[in-house]
DNA sequence: CTGTTAGCGCTTTCAC
DNA sequence: GTGAAAGCGCTAACAG
């Protein structure tokens, strides 16, 4: 059975005083004798007691408690981010409620109501790729629970928000490619209606512009095609690719395959870049090249947002497109290249 | 600024009935009359009252809060043992409080504080390695919090337990080993002091012990060697080695590596397995064979220990040893090989 | 300096 | 069937 801790009237009683002599001598708060402060602080010390947070939060409506809204823990971008928010939530001394939503709307809107029924101080959420709701968005912002975005954001929604800046990602990525010589580079888009998806294409769009190439339909592939392995060996045997840019770095592994069965040597012959730099790059056969989008940091600096609307509910809308960092490894040739 | 949300007595103020009517007819508990009830039931959906379930844990003395402490987030393992925690708690309507210890036992007692303070119902903790001193689990027992351990525990708690069978694993891997004709099996032990490196050797042990191959001194090294990719060279080179088996996937990308540089070929020369099934197992070439622990299973096990001990203290001690996988993929010849 | 009182939101006797 | 009252643990305003 759970012990009954011991609580504030438990020492006023032991000590003949009231209630409120004891919780101003534990607080430091109003006056109280030297003397019974430190009988108090004593025997509170000697029985172990602890302030309940429960009792606390229900006199100052507030919790010390942060909800986080996540679409699933075991991709290592989210895992990164996780532990970047908590490392700036534990610091500040508030707690992390976790909830998970599976890219699934309904679930989301269930972890939206979950969160805001246990009074939590503020919401950290990354919104799921499928939303064409809001509503259970704007319940929330109605109910004056501070709200910040990390990773994801959507222009229907006006709170705070962190992303990584994927148009800058692409272009420094694609850009390099055609620093290095490739002329004919070949692009995996990500999932449809998804602004990481749209951005990164547009970067490199843009880098093939500034180096005066021509955009090739034929180039392009999307993750979601049937048969991608089938359309990526036809389109590295007849149109003389000799670079990729893929929204992910698994896409790119997915290339590694059909350029291994194709005998098209990696990097000599073609060089590849992916997205996220995901722990499993370094150890690959040739190391993946790939843009890291400091996923750490965008959930210290997501909490940090936080934290600041919690404290100060006026304040100007912090927005932020965090720098992400090229990482040329094994499968890049070199700028000599 | 935070919103007042509306209160049971809100209601009861609009209706001209008292608080305890309300709280009657909201919970279908005592007797009310069929047209108040609806009334009222009208009126909440109306204001869109949620009962605030500070108030009640303040009442009852549980929060329906379960506390996790985990030493990090980054680990595949990790995450997909938090998936499944996280999918059998909020299943039972229990939310997740989550502090991480970073295999730092000074953060892990302060974990262990900050969920007892904020009273979680019970708690589930992977304890860190470097455990010596066990006092804040002698505290957390005494305070009554139901606490069951996953993924590692220590024969000084006596509490429920889930953790992975590394002994039946390991010999799995090097008995499959030994059948495919491998005779010259390397090791490559763990960290020092962790119960999982050990029985993951004894298994090794078992396993060459069965087929009556001689354990060599001269094909064990450890993750903790200076130099340890140039005593896999060694290894490899002056020992006919024909078989790997290492503590954890990354140690078998290792010999991957040293392999490639002297150009022995996997599988046809030397057969590899790891430990863990890291998703990176099924994009590397080749693919790695590995030991699969079922985190998710022990995540859901763990979890539903702790809800069996919160609803019954008294319940009998439960432990498991869960049963692993061996994954067979292309660093392996095949049976008949 | 310290005690009294009231109340955060809710449930639960106990009366009527 | 419904209201009044007490209390979970704590704080704060107000007396004295």
């Amino acid at each position: 059975m759970k012990k009954k801790r011991i609580s504030i009237t438990d020492i006023a009683n032991a000590l003949n005083v009231t209630p409120s002599t004891v919780s101003r001598a534990l607080n430091g708060g109003g006056k109280v004798s030297e003397k019974k402060r430190n009988e108090i602080l004593a025997l509170a010390k000697e029985l172990g007691y602890r302030p309940n947070p429960i009792a606390k939060s229900l006199l100052e409506n507030r919790t010390n408690t942060i909800g986080l809204i996540i679409p699933e823990f075991t991709h290592h971008f989210y895992s990164r981010m996780l532990a970047g928010i908590e490392s700036v939530t534990s610091e500040a001394g508030y707690q992390l409620l976790i909830c998970t939503s599976n890219e699934n709307q309904a679930q989301e809107i269930k972890s939206t109501q979950t969160l805001l029924d246990a009074r939590v101080d503020g919401i950290l959420a990354t919104i799921s790729k499928m939303n064409d709701k809001f509503e259970h968005i704007q319940e929330e912002m109605d109910s004056g629970t501070p709200l910040v975005l990390v990773d994801r954001f959507s222009e229907e929604i006006e709170t705070p928000y962190v992303i990584s800046d994927d148009f800058k990602g692409a272009f420094s990525a694609v850009d390099y490619l055609c620093e290095i010589g490739c002329r004919n580079i070949l692009h995996i888009k990500g999932p449809d209606n998804l602004s990481t998806t749209f951005n990164r294409f547009m970067g490199y769009k843009e880098a093939l512009r500034k180096h005066e190439i021509e955009l090739k339909e034929e180039l392009l592939l999307e993750s979601s095609d049937t048969n991608l392995l089938e359309k990526i060996r036809f389109c590295l045997t007849n149109h003389q690719v000799d670079g990729a840019f893929t929204y992910s770095d698994y896409l790119a592994f997915e290339i590694y395959k059909v350029a291994s069965e194709l005998n098209i040597p990696i990097p000599e012959q073609l060089s590849v870049i992916g997205y996220a730099d995901e722990p499993i790059s370094t150890y690959i056969n040739p190391t993946l090249s790939t843009v890291n989008q400091q996923p750490f940091e965008m959930g210290a600096f997501g909490a940090n947002y936080l934290l600041n609307k919690i404290n100060n509910p006026e304040i100007a809308l912090e927005i932020k497109n965090l720098e992400t960092r090229l990482v040329i490894r094994g499968s890049c040739k070199g700028l000599e290249g």
